[in-house]
Formats: C-alpha cells, sequence, structure tokens
DNA sequence: TATATCTATTTGTATAGACAAAAACGGGCC
DNA sequence: GGCCCGTTTTTGTCTATACAAATAGATATA
C-alpha cells in the first residue's frame, strides 16, 4: 500500500503485479478479488481493473435479537408476552409481507425489558405453515427471536431501519413520553422465497442505537510475505 | 445444498467434502472460507468446521451520500449551505470525535432539499490538516459529502443510526414539528487512522428508512462443476 | 492430580499450470 | 460509415502439491 490510487485509474494486470511484488497470479488475483467484493475496484475481463469511481459507502451491520446482545454486553434480559393470537393473513397484512392472503398466522406482541427497564417492544407475524412448531410454542421462556433462530434456517432477510413517534401504547409501555422518538427496526425473513416471519421491533430512541463499522480491505499486496493473509 | 446442517453440527473435514464432491481441497477450502466469511460457519484449526450455533444477523446496508441517493432514484437534488466557519476543535469535540483539541477544523451546516423539500440537515466537521483543500471551498455547487469522497478516499468508516426528536431549529429547517422524531445518521471517516471528517446528519422520520439486506452463500458444494462459482 | 511436552490432525495459504469465459479490438465486408 | 466475426487480452476458476500454523488429544513428568 504505497501511493494511493486514484479513482477510475486503470491497476496493472494481474500477471505484471505478480511479477512485480514476486508471488504467483493466483494470490494476486485473490487479493484484488477481496477488493472487488468490498467494492474498491471494478473489474472487467479484457478491460482490467480498475479503482472504484465512487466510494460506495457501505456498511456491514450485526443486529442481533436483543436477548443475546443483551447477554454479550453482560445485562440481564427478560421479556413478556404480551399477545399471542392465531389468525388468518387479511389483506392489508398480506401485502405488508407480499405474501397471500388467507394462510394461517402466529400474530405475537412481546415486551423486553433489559435490566429491569423496558428496552423495547416485538409485534411479530410467524407464518405457520412455514414453521408448524410454532402452533404450540407459548414462548415463555424462549423469546420468539432466539426460538426461531433456533428452529428455522433463514436463507434471507431484510432489514429496514425507521424512526418513528411513539403512540400512546408503545410510550405506555416502552415507559416513555407519548411522541418520544423511536428506533424501529423491520426484519422480514424468508426460506426459499417463502416469508418465515415478519417483526417490527421498537426501541425507545434514547436507549439505543445501531452502529456498524466498515474497513476496506487494504490493498496490501506490497508487504506480502509467505506468511501472511493476502485478503 | 441437500440437507441443511443443525447449527454446532461438524461438517466433514476438507479433505472428505473433496473426494465426495470430486473436487480439489482448494476449491473446498475456498467454498467454507467464504461461508466463514459470511458467519454461517465456524472453523478452528485441527477441530474442523462448524455449523455456527447462532446465525448472525449480519445485514449490509450500502449507505450513501444524499445527493447520489437522490439522483439514483430520479428526485431532483439541491442543497443550502447554512453555516461555514474555521474553528479550533475545542475539548468537547475533541471528546466526541476521539482526536486532541486544537487542530483547526472546518465547521458546516448544510440543508438538503429533494424535490424541492427539506430532506436532511448535514452537520459536519472537516478536519483541516487532513483536507486542507477544504480551507477554500465554499460547497456552494457540490455538496459536502461529494466533494469529501472526490477529494479524500477514506481507509475506514463508522456509522451510527439514531431516532432523535427534533429540536425546535431542526424542526424549522426541515419543516417538520418540534419533537417530531428524527432519523440521523452519524458518520466519522478516518484515513490512516487520523479522523477526516465527522457528519451528523439528520432526516424527518417520515421520509427517510434505511434498508439492507443479506443473502448468504449458499452452500452449493454439491452442485459443483468445472464452470460455476464455488463461492 | 495437575502440568508440561509431544504428536497428529485440520485448517490456512502459497505456487505453477491449465483452461474457460467475457469482451475489447481489429479486419473484412456490405 | 456500420455490421459481423475471429483474435487476443484479461479475468475467473480449478487442480495438484507443498508447507506453515494452530491446537486437540495423548503422553510424559512432577
Amino acid at each position: 500500500m504505497n501511493g494511493d490510487w486514484k479513482p477510475g485509474q486503470r491497476i496493472p494486470i494481474e500477471h505484471e503485479l505478480a511479477e512485480q511484488y514476486r508471488c504467483s497470479r493466483m494470490t494476486v488475483n485473490k487479493a484484488l478479488s477481496a477488493l472487488a467484493e468490498r467494492g474498491m475496484i471494478l473489474r472487467r475481463r479484457k478491460a482490467g481493473s480498475f479503482v472504484a469511481a465512487q466510494q460506495i459507502d457501505r456498511t456491514v451491520m450485526d443486529i442481533q435479537d436483543i436477548s443475546t446482545e443483551a447477554e454479550l454486553a453482560g445485562h440481564e434480559h427478560d421479556h413478556r408476552i404480551l399477545k399471542r393470537r392465531i389468525e388468518r393473513l387479511d389483506a392489508s397484512g398480506a401485502a405488508l409481507l407480499g405474501e397471500k392472503p388467507g394462510g394461517e398466522i402466529l400474530r405475537l406482541q412481546c415486551l423486553h425489558l433489559v435490566d429491569g427497564k423496558p428496552n423495547a417492544i416485538e409485534r411479530r407475524i410467524i407464518m405457520l405453515d412455514a414453521v408448524p412448531l410454532a402452533r404450540s410454542e407459548s414462548f415463555a421462556s424462549v423469546p420468539p427471536a432466539k426460538w426461531l433462530l433456533a428452529q428455522v434456517p433463514w436463507s434471507k432477510a431484510r432489514h429496514i431501519i425507521r424512526a418513528v413517534s411513539a403512540d400512546p401504547a408503545t410510550a405506555r409501555l416502552l415507559e416513555t413520553e407519548r411522541g418520544d422518538a423511536c428506533l424501529t427496526l423491520i426484519r422480514q425473513t424468508w426460506q426459499n422465497g417463502r416469508t418465515v416471519t415478519y417483526v417490527e421491533i421498537t426501541h425507545p430512541g434514547d436507549r439505543f442505537q445501531f452502529a456498524g463499522d466498515f474497513q476496506p480491505a487494504e490493498p496490501d499486496i506490497s508487504d506480502h510475505s509467505p506468511r501472511r493473509h493476502a485478503t
């Protein structure tokens, strides 16, 4: 990693880099592929490799389930099931989930406490045909997120983060003021193209935030040595 | 990808998988390494590879600069510089940034308009010793984020997403009600361990959200064939 | 029993060679 | 000029081999 290359600039071809740094082309390829995967460079056959024009601000967020997160941080976690009802998916719900209406769902509402204080409200829909075992699960001892994680592997997830004002019911449960800013995480998970679960988790804004880091791979081909990572 | 493995279960060793799927160990290693990188499996020398106990909910968010994002979505973007002042970093600012106080900074405040409507307030600190060119830049035509992206490549970024209630000044500028929920993105970028810029971008909660997808790698070693990706 | 040391297993990574796939480029043709 | 087609460059990936590094488990020792 000597002089930083400028956006759009062409990188020497793999064979030249291999010769320059006295390593095999495979090693160069692996390093450059890693850079490409992180969006640092663009690669096109025959055309060559180029420093990415616009650095994409890509950040990786580890969005854990609340109980796991609390445990890892050394806090006490507890939860109360406020609502648990089997329904059929109506039209509006179906539109929200992108599924067909009519299927049986389990609708849950759950309050999460961290160190005894309300930390989040979880409103969840579980598709019962995707997770039949949920029908007989009370979720009294294991919170829904953890139970689901252990039961069903998901193959795709989508997250949305929103700021909302607390409605009266939410404010009361979270012991905050009505209208206070809250951070809502919406997560939908699929398996083989079918929704497994949809959940909205609302945190009081003054007690929660999401953080993510992005550390691009250093183009450290130059300080390459036989016994160090190249990625 | 035949039967899904259960968490904690041990995966056959690379040599066995190579034999089983009639490919070289390098190929197996590459596939498993990719899975490990995504947190799907855990690997330990001598011990073996194991299906990750807790599926880490890791999501990748593309957090673009506002103007770029608006352009991509086909919207009109404009901005106004509300404040532009050269100061010295005081103690509280230094603590916030994790830098030493006393250095010269450029403090900016900027209103972003999308399709003519206020969409965000940007409050930014630029370290002038890291970006000396900023001293003579007015940012009247190019918004700060875009200008910086073109000027200084960053090597590390940290993002925090928070929900906050609009203070009176923010509410007035964003043409929303005081106390309304807002989504604030905080981003700090470094180059070679030194802060380049720190920015807080506050969006009205009813006009903004962040989204991210996570699609884990399929363990598609079984349908391996000479001319398909193994990762 | 507890601790240190050795050994064998497993992953990590480099290498050289081979061929495939994409696509930029050039020539020939209308 | 514009279009088609073969050539060539560059990346993408697999193979087989080799050795290094970490460490679980076995053995020796206190």
